[in-house]
DNA sequence: CGGTACATTGAGAGATATCAACAGGCGTGG
DNA sequence: CCACGCCTGTTGATATCTCTCAATGTACCG
């Protein structure tokens, strides 16, 4: 959890060009506006464990994230952790009306993101109907998101949880990058256990459950879903 | 969970004297937009248990809770239950972009909402750009709500998260109607077990342990916070 | 080669769930 | 007016899932 004190450099490449821009805010803007954004924002990159911003720490800025992986968490007082969620390319974070962050966000390997400062960007969208509805449509489906995975943590048995979160996590990645039947796990045991409310030897023992009864076949960095049905079957329950 | 088939009477009452429109989303309108506004919507009252709206049902229309109380909950399949959230007057419930509802949303005593369809009141908003404002202002309070949930859900003892509710659920009727020391519980023991990702055995040991530690007196209907103190200790730890 | 961090596995403990009985309030109907 | 049934909530005994504590295994890196 290394803080980075870098600015930034200017956006160099045309958000026109931008890979992820269908996924992220800036899909609601025309060319003009994009070129405008351009001179907003910067490109600032993290490596693995640094934190982007943390829990408490006063809202200057709002990020999109390009490239990589982000765990989003709150921490209690006594130090246990629960991850809120994962953000992947194209989330928008940062997005608050109270002054101060409400969880912390770090990178999980190599990250890149689009910084803009939270005054300017205000500025920016104040009197963008399309993004403010753009916006609006990103944190309707967080919300989505979140109820979701309050049914998980409040309802579900280990296994429930460990299926639906594969499945969730290769469904996501489905959409950035296409189909595939290896889901990588950038995220430690300890990332998974602290999302589905777990403890990292439950998680372990899960996995290797699941992979004794065929239903995934464990590799570093990744699992491969050998059974969906059985895993979606698990998930639906 | 009957379901009202009535249309709904047209709004009588100016929205300008509208006693919640400070807690709601038209707070961000001025009297002209508000007596456009008159014209969108319907007044719809709901007796105990009577469901608005049902997960996967489509969404016609949204809603503005004028008055009292709503559960909103998701179910699994085989019938486990995970109630997302309660909902006070002021809330705006409905506003997805998906085509069906997500959840569901019954009544617990007597409720009034103010309805509008959803397409016209799309349209009223279009070009707002301070309502939209206002609309996610609202998305990203409930997206924090539901961050702080996921927290007590993944990582909080019984305990814990029964004083964590109480002070949550007194905060916000506060806000509403100002302080009091005695806590209303509309809810039965059930919705607050599934609200809590507890059974209602132990929503009720922990009830009874509560009050043998003097921390609260139980009422019927409500609770009285003897030691706030040691229970916002609980909810903190 | 040794050290460190991460993951897995095992044994035992503990918190909450489950199953079951009981109590209290309330409306209904005799 | 009282008896009855119903519903909600409480309490008790036991089961079980997950956690905790501890040991071991494995990959990576200096």
């Amino acid at each position: 959890m290394k803080i980075s004190l870098v600015a930034g450099e200017p956006i160099g490449q045309p958000c026109a060009d931008c890979g992820i821009r269908c996924f992220s805010v800036c899909a609601a803007l025309d060319k003009a506006e994009l070129r405008e954004l351009e001179h907003l924002g910067r490109h600032i990159h993290f490596v693995s464990c640094e934190t982007v911003f943390g829990q408490e720490e006063l809202t200057t800025s709002v990020y999109n994230l390009l490239e990589g992986v982000m765990r989003l968490y709150k921490l209690l007082p006594d130090g246990r952790r629960q991850i809120v969620g994962f953000a992947l390319p194209g989330d928008f974070l940062g997005m608050t009306t109270s002054a101060r962050h409400s969880f912390s966000a770090d990178a999980i390997g190599a990250v890149a993101v689009c910084r803009f400062s939270r005054t300017s960007f205000a500025r920016f969208i104040e009197d963008k109907p399309h993004l403010l509805r753009r916006i609006n449509e990103l944190a309707i489906r967080e919300l989505s998101r979140a109820q979701d995975h309050m049914v998980l943590l409040g309802r579900r048995s280990a296994e429930e949880k460990v299926a639906t979160f594969l499945l969730n996590w290769r469904d996501r990645l489905v959409q950035l990058r296409g189909p595939a039947n290896t889901v990588p796990l950038p995220m430690s045991r300890q990332d998974i256990a602290d999302f589905l409310g777990l403890t990292i030897e439950t998680v372990s023992r899960t996995f290797t459950k699941l992979e004794r009864d065929r239903v995934i076949g464990i590799q570093p960095g990744s699992v491969c879903l050998l059974d969906t049905a059985r895993a979606e079957a698990m998930a639906a329950a």
